[in-house]
DNA sequence: ACAAAACTTGACTAATCGGTCAAAAGTACA
DNA sequence: TGTACTTTTGACCGATTAGTCAAGTTTTGT
């Protein structure tokens, strides 16, 4: 299986894993040419700035994962094992990131957001329309719960989506700063049960 | 009362408002002598490096937190209502600095940390052990409310104290990725309250 | 085969970066 | 007043930054 290597697509890839386990502004346009074995010139040829790359990595790095949430969030699944796929999944991919590289790096959307999102406006807008599409699984998971008297009745949904999102991003924050993933293995699940008001089996 | 505006306390007070209210790699020393009206070798007579600023920052501020939280988390308070204080205090520090200067802002441990945890190991771990910190107060709040039967019995006290902090954590993210306080006025204290197994009143 | 378009090259900016330094000025104590 | 110490000054450094560009090479459509 022949893989074309194309230029642009390799600058992405490069840069998406350089960014993510470092910073934006740590790293150099310099840096990612430098490893993507690509010049300068070719770079500015494909993206017409630094933070324009940013955004395209973003754009493109959410299609891989909208795949993966599609697979995990299949209406086929009972939403439970949904909730527990999701969980699994999250810390398996850290994980073997961790394993790979030697430092846990949590949510590349977050990091960069709260990163730059005081920085640039383009790159805050464009994550955060990223977050809130995730959003959308969590809510149609809930609904199926609430249909089948998973939880509560009384569950306001709006509420638990916001907050259901909310404790996986903090989690995965707090195992990049603690560069740790004990908490994210073990009580993740857990709180989201109790959020979504499920009895923990 | 005279207020004597010691250069380090200046300088140490204009990096933190600044780099809160941006980023470390993107605030430059220039930008912080520049701002606190202060001259480049004053602020190499005081730090080390641009990296010491950002630890002494954070080991300060923290100070400034710590009585906060002692006032917060009294003995002397309900635990629920300390519980309550807290998401009032949260949300109403990040209206104010919002109000102020345009933008949500986060808590700076974490957008501090999740920038540069893996790019210096000495931040990662003080911002780590300060965010840890923050654990203690929770936790002795959540044995007041086993005490008085606020809660379930039956919880993991370790894992509760974690998904506390870290559905803080997570909503203080998102509200400066989105630059909104919506989520964290309305549905944080309902969440905490379902990850702790309180009813909502 | 040919021309036009897409792509690559590498040298080149001008600005900014974190950090240094020797000398001047201010302060404290005798 | 003399002296030792702390603080401030502003010019300076080499390295790095994001970004440019004209010339060359490769690919594409006809």
């Amino acid at each position: 299986m022949p893989k074309k290597t194309n230029t642009r697509d390799k600058i992405i890839q490069i840069a998406n894993e350089m960014i993510w386990q470092n910073n934006f502004n740590g790293v150099s346009v310099d840096d990612i040419c430098k490893k993507a074995g690509v010049n300068k010139g070719s770079f500015y040829h494909y993206f017409k700035s630094k933070i324009e790359l940013a955004d395209t990595i973003m754009l493109e790095h959410f299609e891989e994962i909208k795949s993966e949430l599609d697979h995990i969030f299949s209406p086929a699944l009972p939403p439970v094992e949904r909730l527990e796929l999701l969980c699994t999944r999250i810390y398996q991919k850290q994980k073997d990131l961790r394993d790979e590289i030697g430092h846990v790096c949590g949510c590349p959307f977050v990091t960069l957001g709260s990163e730059l999102a005081c920085q640039n406006e383009d790159i805050r807008a464009t994550i955060q329309d990223k977050l809130e599409f995730h959003k959308l699984y969590y809510r149609a998971m809930i609904n199926d719960m609430v249909q089948s008297n998973m939880v509560p009745k009384d569950i306001d949904i709006d509420v638990a989506t916001e907050n259901i999102s909310s404790l996986i991003i903090g989690k995965l924050s707090i195992a990049r700063i603690s560069n740790n993933l004990d908490s994210l293995e073990c009580g993740l699940l857990i709180g989201l049960k109790k959020i979504l008001g499920i009895k923990i089996s």
